[in-house]
DNA sequence: CAACCAATGTTGGTTGCACCAACGATACAC
DNA sequence: GTGTATCGTTGGTGCAACCAACATTGGTTG
């Protein structure tokens, strides 16, 4: 079995859509693992990190800030509030909103999974020393930032 | 409506693994956009690529060279060879096999697809000056390499 | 040569993510 | 007050990635 027998053509291996996919591909697959441990997702990390960072909001606010469809949202509510680790209440300014806020217990796991995305960070990176990695960082912030209108 | 009300929390907004997937989410839709023009998909330009680069080849083959599952990669060769744009025939050489062909309508679709992934990189990249470019397809491609085995 | 194991093409799934449409309820602007 | 917009919610869609199983064929080894 010829070992170069994987090796993508020319066009592929230095096409940046596809470096760019294959990269988010295994970065997915280390985190989702990682998170995994803790029987989370990737969403519950960032519906948690938004709370903590910017204290309750409404459910559709939540979704802006993180990029979550409003519909999608509902049940990764759900999901938390049955776990207690943040509470849903009505807004009593606006009844059409809910309010949702982070509970204590949501702070600790919260702080537990900051452990695991670090790890995993370092794991997805580790072919890159620290200079390259704010590089990359960088890079990748001024290419999203660019294409910030999120349907452009 | 406040412009920063979508602002991502701080530990979101510089995570490598967040920020790689922005960007290969813009990258595909860019890309998904420019092929649909051609009523292509990625998959089928992948596979043409690895075609014309290595020549003929049998399905189990062209998968392990894209990526593509070996399974997903029957529908694919349908399609292609339903449009002439290459050929599936029996391997004399190993009966398990089918010898997959580039044909000339193959080639020249190829020819016009480069056309398209090359505006639609420039267009995902448009933030990045040349240099940068180059700097960005390097750290990935050796963050991609150092996870080269496929299921690690 | 017989028995076993590996590879191939194929069918038929599953999962997760991103997204969209529509609806009733509520708030707001004119 | 009438129209417009927002909110939570339900119920979808499409696509990419992946997996299991099976019959056929090839290769290897006793």
């Amino acid at each position: 079995m010829d070992a170069a027998e994987g090796t993508p053509p020319q066009r592929l291996r230095t096409l940046p859509s596809r470096l760019t996919n294959q990269a988010a591909q295994t970065a997915n697959r280390i985190v989702d693992q990682a998170f995994a441990q803790a029987g989370v997702r990737r969403y519950h990390y960032s519906l948690l990190a938004t709370l903590e960072e910017y204290g309750p909001a409404s459910q559709a606010a939540l979704g802006r800030r993180t990029g979550i469809d409003r519909s999608d949202m509902v049940a990764i509510v759900n999901d938390l509030a049955e776990r207690r680790l943040l509470e849903r209440a009505p807004d009593l300014k606006d009844r059409r909103r809910n309010v949702i806020t982070i509970t204590a217990a949501g702070r600790e796991q919260l702080a537990h999974l900051d452990r695991l995305v670090a790890a995993a960070q370092d794991e997805f990176l580790a072919a890159l020393p620290a200079a390259d990695r704010r590089n990359l960082i960088d890079l990748l912030t001024r290419v999203v930032d660019h294409h910030a209108d999120r349907h452009g």
